[in-house]
DNA sequence: TGGTACGCTTTGAGCGTTCAAATCAGGTGG
DNA sequence: CCACCTGATTTGAACGCTCAAAGCGTACCA
């Protein structure tokens, strides 16, 4: 009957603690502490029974530790479908960041999909509440996000990938620095000798491009350029074809820019093609740089701005389990600038 | 002391299936079986307990019945990073898929990373005698995977997206046609008065690159060009640069070809930059069609040929389920070509 | 020599479910 | 009138682990 049992659980799944314990000849929370404890365990014992561990192939059960503990090791991620139009987003990097962020500490990502803010926000609660993740990564927040808010008020622990405009005390969050990357690029692009430097950004409202336009604006007013580039300012949606009209509108000023940061590679791309049926030449004509550096900037040689995705998703992670030892000042990442053709040369003369 | 305790799980988790019983006056299993086997309970007392689950917003532990079922209803991932120089991965939209796909179910997906192959199907492994998934996604496979045996032998359950050349009966698999898809491309560009159409493909060795390349040879013989076209097979590396040089060799021929189908859209892209620099119009002197449609096609108008992707998530969900009730031959799925202004218009007279 | 402190190990209880078996009313038929 | 069945509900025992507390030798000090 024993052995019967036995083989009935072999056919489903591994040996047990109680197992090991049993060959070993030890008691169970005596293999339970060489696993988690092994300073508690004298070393001969620890070494007797390491060697049951390793030869039974013992693997401990995860649900059973998580019921035990009341704590799954688990970090619940939304996956968001990829907005139409828009290029490569970073969602598949920055996922890959925090499952690997993750690994060391043996805590793996839950993927849940939701139709919309609120179906998220009832989903990561119920995930939490029946005990299936200890916290949540928000991320993609908007200026006005009530995801936050929401979690908040359910008690549902969460660290943010992005922040509101308001409120950004209130709860935990790791964030790149756009206003400093659109900055860097503008320090580029002044350093390359452009005096007119345009700005194509989205339309306003959304909190990472007004952090954009910020940076952008606020760099153009630090090299005293405002005069000449004030008004080299456009919004488009995030689509190829409404960058190239918004770009239109930049190059047929009568003082056109010589040189065009946009928010992102998306719009790059439509600036780029814009050039193209303008009869310019990036690169030589107009200096571009995109923001992202999504594969396709790549692809295009386009100059564009980094985030630090590793970085980010590893901070997430610390955030997450507690174990951030950074000041909350440097929960803003700085992106970093990539140069590629389209905007390593100087600016010709006739700026 | 019964008070405290009550509080003090009260800050830690939601109610118990215990509490539910206890203040509806019945037993924790009428509780369950209100939830799980209603049909067992008189309805008279269903609809008692079911008020009671509603108002105390009871949400069952994830991990206490993964524990008592022995099965999580978590299906494991592997998470890879994107190949560099590669345009967006169509891995993003796949996992999405999958998540969605595994909602309607309550399944979700549990991400892991690894270095390697023999890490992954060790983590596999792992996860799953542990109990954190009940089965296993594999994805990306090559022509001679590992995976697959490796998977087999130690008896985690898997499905695979991709499958690899041999031994392709001795596991449950999901494919796209790729040669099917190829073979549409080709019909399409032929249709468009096109008789010399080239191929850029991968290096040989890799099962869809092989197919894709199949693809092209069976559908140029179907339509009796073989003649004109088997000398038009050109293979690259994965990246912009060396299909740009690739497709220099096509251009450089005798008898250049009119039309190329390029096995990727990141090889596609770079077939465009070449017909660029060689002062040809694409979509005018040279039609191109990609494979993938990733974002950068539809950014740059360029046909591509679309894998049903949503598809083929829910049929793996479906198989990993064992509810894929479908036949075994259409355990391949057939893309659809997605035809835009870089292929659209018909032949030019020189052909 | 007895108390006690310390290092190591074991025991008991519980985490929140589900499964299988037991119990319990109400009928039914002999 | 009692054995018997049937449908509805309850009870006991896992599932595999961790926590807290108890046990148990050995050694140390008074």
């Amino acid at each position: 009957m024993d052995a019967l049992e036995r083989r009935e659980r072999d056919r489903a799944n591994s040996p047990t603690l109680q197992d090991v314990a049993r060959v070993a000849g030890v008691s169970r929370q005596t293999v339970s502490n060489v696993l988690h404890a092994p300073e508690r365990v004298r070393p001969a014992t620890r070494e007797h029974v390491a060697k049951f561990i390793e030869l039974l192939g013992y693997q401990p059960n995860r649900q059973a530790q998580a019921l035990a503990r009341s704590a799954s090791r688990m970090i619940g991620y939304l996956i968001k479908p990829l907005a139409h139009g828009a290029l490569a987003s970073i969602n598949d990097r920055f996922l890959h960041a925090l499952a690997e962020a993750g690994r060391t500490t043996d805590h793996h990502l839950v993927l849940f999909s939701a139709e919309d803010d609120a179906a998220e926000v009832d989903t990561a609660s119920r995930l939490y509440r029946g005990g299936a993740v200890d916290t949540v990564v928000l991320h993609g927040l908007t200026a006005d996000d009530p995801r936050p808010t929401a979690l908040l008020k359910l008690g549902v622990p969460f660290v943010a990938f992005g922040r509101t405009e308001s409120a950004a005390d209130a709860y935990p969050w790791i964030d790149v620095d756009n206003v400093a990357g659109v900055g860097a690029a503008v320090d580029h692009l002044v350093n390359r000798g452009h005096r007119r430097i345009g700005f194509v950004g989205w339309l306003a409202g959304d909190t990472i491009g007004d952090r954009r336009a910020r940076g952008w604006r606020t760099a153009i007013d630090r090299h005293e350029l405002g005069s000449a580039c004030h008004a080299l300012d456009v919004r488009s949606e995030e689509s190829i074809a409404s960058a190239v009209q918004s770009t239109f509108h930049l190059l047929e000023q009568p003082d056109p820019p010589t040189a065009i940061v946009a928010a992102t590679d998306t719009l790059a791309v439509g600036a780029m093609q814009a050039a193209q049926r303008w009869g310019l030449e990036v690169g030589r004509d107009l200096a571009i740089v995109g923001f992202d550096d999504t594969p396709t900037a790549e692809a295009l040689d386009l100059s564009s701005i980094r985030q630090p995705i590793e970085l980010a998703g590893q901070r997430v992670i610390a955030a997450l389990l507690g174990t951030d030892t950074a000041s909350p000042t440097s929960r803003l990442l700085d992106p970093q600038l990539i140069i590629r053709s389209s905007s390593a040369r100087p600016a010709s003369p006739r700026s």
